[in-house]
DNA sequence: CATATGACCGCCA
DNA sequence: GTGGCGGCCATAT
């Protein structure tokens, strides 16, 4: 991954709001990405500092090894979860976040 | 170059 | 509602 690239991520996650969320999906439209699985990898190697517990996958649902830290944090904030799903409807970010400020 | 492996996604049965 | 499958794309071997 070239540096620019990977920074357009970390903004975009860097930008989403306490109490908001967004899908891996999401993030990468918002950085100009084509695969949502990049996103994941930037998380994974380097997201330690970014709200990471903001995204989630497209049906709420998060990966297995982050699920308790990610649902404590996001209860903490307000975050609604109906059966092991973030509530997308009501805490989902809207497409332009970054831009719109 | 070929395969495998993921913090993924959309479609379809 | 659930799984399966193919597609996705960077990295590792």
């Amino acid at each position: 991954m070239d540096e620019a690239r990977h920074e357009r991520i970390r903004a975009a996650v860097l930008a989403i709001p306490e109490g908001w969320v967004a899908t891996y999906g999401d993030v990468a439209a918002e950085a100009g990405e084509r695969s949502a699985r990049v996103v994941g990898k930037v998380l994974s190697e380097d997201g330690a500092d970014l709200p990471w517990h903001r995204v989630l996958r497209a049906d709420g649902s998060s990966a297995p090894h982050i699920l308790d830290e990610q649902h404590a944090r996001l209860r903490a904030e307000g975050v609604e979860i109906r059966d092991g799903r973030v509530v997308l409807a009501h805490h989902r970010l809207a497409s332009g976040w970054l831009s719109r400020r």
